[in-house]
DNA sequence: GCCACCTTGTGATCATTTTCTCTAAGTCTG
DNA sequence: CAGACTTAGAGAAAATGATCACAAGGTGGC
């Protein structure tokens, strides 16, 4: 049952949007007003049929004869992602990776404000990395009403994801990326992403036995053919 | 058309193996000699049929009223993965992602040896990360000789991640998992699989929006239900 | 204003993946 | 050793997703 829109989007195109989003924006400021779906597919790495059947769920805004303004898209699929506004995120768990994510230049770019970080290790609390300053894991319910934050990344070890989860939903976060190996089971109405290098290594690792077998690109989940 | 084995493993079923895989290691040593798919399915966050149907394309080795010996499935996953090998990595882009994916412990551990670092910007050069030292990416090419380099991973921004990549592909690597925000295109037989944080939390965005409309867990690409 | 040409939007088809259901095979208890 | 119980495996059905093919709509040249 959708709210916003009348349509119900498919998941593997909300899986898409990203990608078309990111694409025209490099399109921008090129002088081209209009994209067809042909060449938004190219740059995309998918079929532009898929294209056509993606942004159709969005409305139907294209021009036959013409393609689609690329300003216009843009600013649909911004709003259909929520991208048009804030997300304060906070990110848990500040090892190496945690401080990566942290420095990363292109959450902030498109919406994605990194307003705290927190970690158990109480040596590390009172540091500070990318200008803010690490505040201990005990007092993450209070950092989450304090900085209204949406969404959070947990990038802890895995024995302390589910804990860590627990308190974030208790403190109303709907959203989590997730960095550590293991499953997180939250309630519905949360939705968790996990990003998991060894599995992708792992997934790599099973197409480079096969390759030059026929498996290629299909072997990516997001991306080119 | 498979080789190793006679069957053809969907690919579902294959980003799913490193899951079962971990969730099995997890188990070993607690005195637990079998598992069923019941529990199998529930620690990974899937449904208990697919569990089943997977392993199946395996070859079916549980056994009925009893489960799956976990060593033995342990051995198998592994040996389909190709996780029973050793294969190098190089990483080229040693930025705060490429540094902590380098400091990252677990690649390591599953058989997936950083053997090399590379970057373009020549104050790096001659610098060590996680007791590598950074070699310039005009070596790229004989590195990855040296170093019989199998899978790279490419941290870079995007504007040089298709260079890289070609250079990769020339020396004769496979695999690629990349962490640069745009497409890569690679010619058949090279696989390629894409990590983009801004993707993900742009998916979560939108699940946000809808949130408590029955869009929960299933924003998940590859965990619970 | 008409005509050749483009490109979207969509219904139809095909492929893949998930889920359901049931049977066959084994264990464990008494 | 018999019967109740557990669980894998597989076939069928349902759901989801990808691709195809084409008609409808719009542009630009003349």
């Amino acid at each position: 049952m959708p709210t916003e829109s009348g349509r119900r989007i498919p998941e593997a195109t909300v899986s898409r949007l990203p990608q078309y989003y990111r694409v025209l924006l490099e399109n921008t400021g090129t002088g081209l007003v209009t994209i067809s779906s042909d060449r938004l597919a190219e740059l995309a790495g998918v079929n532009a049929a898929k294209v056509r059947k993606d942004l159709s769920y969005l409305g139907s805004f294209g021009t036959r004869g013409v393609g689609y303004d690329i300003e216009y898209l843009l600013h649909e699929i911004a709003r259909e992602l929520g991208l048009t506004q804030d997300w304060p995120c906070v990110i848990v768990g500040i090892g190496n990776l945690g401080a990566a994510l942290a420095n990363y230049r292109g959450f902030g770019a498109r919406g994605f404000r990194v307003v705290a970080l927190a970690d158990a290790d109480s040596s590390k609390v009172g540091q500070k990395v990318a200008d803010l300053e690490i505040e201990p894991v005990t007092e993450l319910t209070t950092i989450c009403e304090r900085e209204k934050v949406t969404i959070a990344i947990i990038a802890t070890p895995q024995s302390e994801s589910q804990n860590v989860a627990d308190t974030l939903v208790e403190a109303g976060v709907k959203s989590i990326l997730n960095f550590a190996s293991g499953m997180l089971s939250v309630p519905d109405g949360v939705a968790v992403r996990k990003v998991d290098l060894a599995t992708e290594l792992q997934i790599l690792s099973f197409y480079q036995l096969r390759n030059g077998n026929g498996n290629n690109g299909s072997a990516n989940g997001t991306g080119p053919s």
